[in-house]
Order: structure tokens, then C-alpha cells, then sequence
DNA sequence: CCAAAGCATTGAACTATGACAAGAAATTAA
DNA sequence: TTAATTTCTTGTCATAGTTCAATGCTTTGG
């Protein structure tokens, strides 16, 4: 019955240790959400209201510089957060957007339930903290590879890293994330299709 | 009396807000450190044992890439910390270099330190939580800057951000910040001197 | 099942940046 | 102060990646 909250539940408990109870707080503060892909649920300027678990599905994070061009932050699948954790937490306006790729199932942590939750049991402080930091490992490796590494490589990485986004997500989306143009992405794949 | 301490309560003030007492546990947890110009207080491989606040001086943390290049994640001055955050948490062998830039007064949290700290008063996660959080929007937007914007843009842009930064270090370490050769950013220098 | 829209591929011309080499300037140490 | 070392500059040539335009391929929705 509590199926739903199974893969949250084992979540929050590989960050620390809850009891049932807390556990049962926790799950009542969250809201589920089914979302038709292709919808917008954050765009920049707007204040970022919600942390999201991904029950099933795909989202992208991006944001858009002067000339239109879009960079992608993330991609989250199954058992992933996604949220402007700088708009969230400062309740600023944010200057991400957040649209789902496919349908997706979510479990939606508002801004005033995530207080509660906190004020109730601080001890969750510990697996934000932990998101964040793993977060923050992820984009710091990820600048160093932009830095330092060819395109080729860092495409190459990426497969091997996220090989279920790879094959579920649009090919230009992929060269938004390396950071490079969608020609470019295709030169790269037919030059190794024929290298093997 | 506890004049090298008001810093870094203020600072953890900013967070949240403690009481005397708790403040008094904190700083008692730290100790003082001074380091000299050029040293390396962490290395490829180690665990990293310690977040130091920095009192006085300057510091950089970098990673080395197969062929020894070096990329720059941080320019830490007065008012900022230092610390391999994933090696520092999961204990696990480091994979950047933290080096003293200038002759350095630190206040140092060893892990120990700071668990007992987390126990003790667990609402010091948040200031933690908070670091961390700051970190990831910096580098966020780096990564974004670095994939979106032209190496002149970016230097312009580093040096309205951190303008002490930039007179105080080496520019081909700012260089290596920007992900550009310093042969490259010297350029971009000439061409900004003569165009205004 | 077809039309329309979106997506991927390819080639040609262009551009930002890198690599190397050599010399000038600045800092450090003795 | 001088020598030694490190840092910065400048030029030439090489290259990874971009932009644009044309073409064919999928996917989607009616």
C-alpha cells in the first residue's frame, strides 16, 4: 500500500537513521503529482517553490544566457532531486528553468513543508546537507572536465556515466550538457562509429 | 581578548542564530594555525582532515589532470573556508591540492572536531548546509559561464567579482581558474589596454 | 496513414583558443 | 647588488569547435 514512498523512504534512510514515525511525518508532508512532459514547472524569474522527487520520469534543469542559448545543469531520472536550491532557499527569483522530458510521477516537498519537516526533525538537515554536497562533487567534477578535457572525452564520460539518460534523452539535448553545438556532438559520433 | 574568534562568529551567526554558550563550544573546537607562503596542506590521495577558515592570506585549491595541467576550483581569501568537502565527509582518498598562496592564519575544524560539534548542536548543520549551498551556486554558475561565455567575458566578469583576488594572485593562476592558457589571457589583456 | 515538425547528419568556411618559442620584466634569495 | 628564478608578453602556426545551409530521417498528432 505505502508502495509510492518505498524508494523515498530508502532514500532518506541511506542519509541517516529515522524512526518509523519520522518516517511517517516525512511522508505526509509530501505531495504526489503526475506532470505531462514538456511542461514547464519553473521558469527564470519565478520563485522556486518545491524540491522534487522523481518517481519516474526525466527533467531538465537549464538556464538561457543573453543570446538565447540553453545550457543544461541537470538531467534527474528515477530516485533523483531537482529544485533551484538557491531560489528555493532564499526565496529569491530564479534564474533556472525546469521542464519535464517525459510524463513524470512526483513527490513534491514545498517550501513551508520542508520547514516544518526541519523544525520537527532537524536530523534532516543531515540528507539536504548530503544532496547538496553530492551535488556540488558532480559540478565540481564536471567544470574540471569542461576545462580540461575535449569534448570527444567528456561525451565518451558521459555515456559511460549516465548510459540509461543517454539513450532516453534527444541528442541535442546531450551537446547542451557537454556544452558543446549539436553538429559538433554528430561529427563526434560518426567519427567514432567508424574508428570500431 | 577573543578578537581572532570574531570573525568567524560573526560569520556563523550570519547562518543561525547561538547562543554564548554554543559559540564558546565552537571555538573552543577550533585551533589556531599559521602557514607559511607556498605550502601544500593537502595532496592528491590524502584524506582530507580538515575545513579551515582562513583569518589571513590567501589559498587555492586545484586538481591536475592526466598530463599535469592544473585547473583552479577556488580562490579562498579572508572571511572564506577551505576543505575537500567529499574527502573531508566520506573520509576517502582527496583528489585536489590545497596551497597556500601567502603566509596564512587558519582556524582549523578536524573532522573529529566537527562531528562532536554536529552532535553537540546539531543546528550548526545548517551553517554547514548553508556553505555548501553558497559553493554550488558559485559553481554552478561558473560551469555555465565557462560553457557559455567567451574567455574576455569571463575575465572581465572575475575581475568586477573578486577584484582583490585578481591584484593579489599570479595571473597565471587566474588563468588556470578561467580555463584558458596564461599565453591566451595575456592577450586578452593587451587588447583591453589598448581599446580603452 | 499522411503531413508537419522536430531531429540528426554532412560539408565548407570561419573563429576562438592552444602550443611553442624566445625575449623582457619582475620577484626572490643570497 | 647581482644572479637566479619565476612571471608576463608577443609572434607564428596549428586545431577544436562554431555557424550556416542543405538534406534526409524520425516522431507525433490529427
Amino acid at each position: 500500500m505505502q508502495s509510492t514512498f518505498n524508494a523515498i523512504n530508502q532514500y532518506v534512510n541511506k542519509c541517516a537513521v529515522f524512526s518509523e514515525t519520522e518516517i511517517q511525518l516525512f511522508d505526509s508532508l509530501l505531495q504526489q503529482k503526475t506532470v505531462k512532459k514538456k511542461t514547464m514547472l519553473l521558469r527564470e524569474g519565478e520563485i522556486c517553490n518545491f524540491e522534487a522527487y522523481i518517481l519516474k520520469g526525466c527533467i531538465r534543469t537549464f538556464c538561457m544566457d543573453e543570446n538565447g542559448a540553453e545550457v543544461i545543469l541537470q538531467f534527474a531520472v528515477e530516485d533523483w532531486w531537482v529544485s533551484d536550491i538557491a531560489s528555493f532557499h532564499e526565496q529569491t527569483p530564479s534564474k533556472l528553468y525546469i521542464e519535464t522530458l517525459e510524463n513524470c510521477e512526483l513527490l513534491i516537498l514545498t517550501h513551508e513543508a520542508k520547514e516544518e519537516l526541519l523544525a520537527k526533525i532537524p536530523q534532516f538537515e543531515r540528507v539536504f546537507r548530503l544532496m547538496v554536497q553530492r551535488n556540488l562533487s558532480v559540478t565540481q567534477n564536471r567544470l574540471v572536465n569542461t576545462i580540461a578535457k575535449p569534448a570527444h572525452d567528456r561525451y565518451v564520460e558521459f555515456l559511460e556515466r549516465y548510459p540509461s539518460v543517454a539513450q532516453r534523452v534527444a541528442q541535442h539535448y546531450i551537446a547542451a550538457y557537454l556544452g558543446i553545438s549539436a553538429e559538433f556532438l554528430s561529427k563526434i559520433r560518426a567519427k567514432m562509429a567508424t574508428k570500431r
